[in-house]
DNA sequence: ATGAAATATCAGCATCTGCTGATATAATGA
DNA sequence: TCATTATATCAGCAGATGCTGATATTTCAT
């Protein structure tokens, strides 16, 4: 009889991957790549508005893929964890082999910005 | 000026991403590691209604994240690539340092199902 | 003190997503 | 052929998600 051993494990795992699964959220940790961000310079880093980018970034810290730092007025956001940059460069990997059915997968709309 | 260099690939990077972003979808991904199954036996070993899986199913190999080989009147799926897995490992592994926060994250309710 | 800049919060809406249940298709065996 | 098993498809609904726009809070400069 095979019932799933973890279940728990696999509802937080998603809850992970959906902080992946934006791309808003995914613009954000993009531009963060690179090193510690302000709020107002991610705002123009990706072009979404200002309360747009903090709820996300509310939603980001909550789950740890990013920490902050305070400044003065300043925060500066970062990302926690070298393994959110590698998660990210493993799905760059991966998207090269198999982007062309990820693109044409019905299932999901996800909307085109306006930028793109 | 800051302009996001690639706003499409950030689309696509997110569609792949919520190939992983759900629960159920994940439970099939997960029951997939080792190695290649049925339909039915995916259905017995995640718990989920057969439409749902197939559902998923569909998703998953439209997207590439998984691939299929008929035999009679079977279905077998398995992970199309290594790196899929090796991206569920690398969540796993990136979990056990921020399983907290993703847990206590109110932004996103994922359903516990009933299983859990 | 006052104004401006940086960031956070929140309600409401429009939309998207996943599940169920019913049905269709395909393959096998009697 | 006919029944059965395995899988796929699809509409409709209930609920979740993200965005906008307004506003609150905090910090700094003058």
């Amino acid at each position: 009889m095979f019932i799933l051993a973890n279940p728990k494990s696999i509802e937080i795992q998603a809850k992970l991957f959906r902080g992946f699964s934006d791309p808003s959220r995914l613009s954000i940790l993009d531009v963060l790549r690179d090193g510690a961000l302000t709020v107002t310079e991610i705002v123009e880093a990706t072009g979404l508005t200002q309360s747009n980018v903090s709820n996300h970034l509310a939603c980001l810290r909550d789950c740890g893929l990013v920490v902050t730092e305070q400044e003065g007025r300043f925060v500066y956001y970062e990302l926690s964890d070298k393994r959110v940059a590698k998660l990210l460069n493993l799905a760059d990997e991966l998207l090269m082999d198999v982007a062309k059915g990820v693109y044409e997968c019905r299932r999901y709309n996800v909307k085109v910005s306006k930028n793109g």
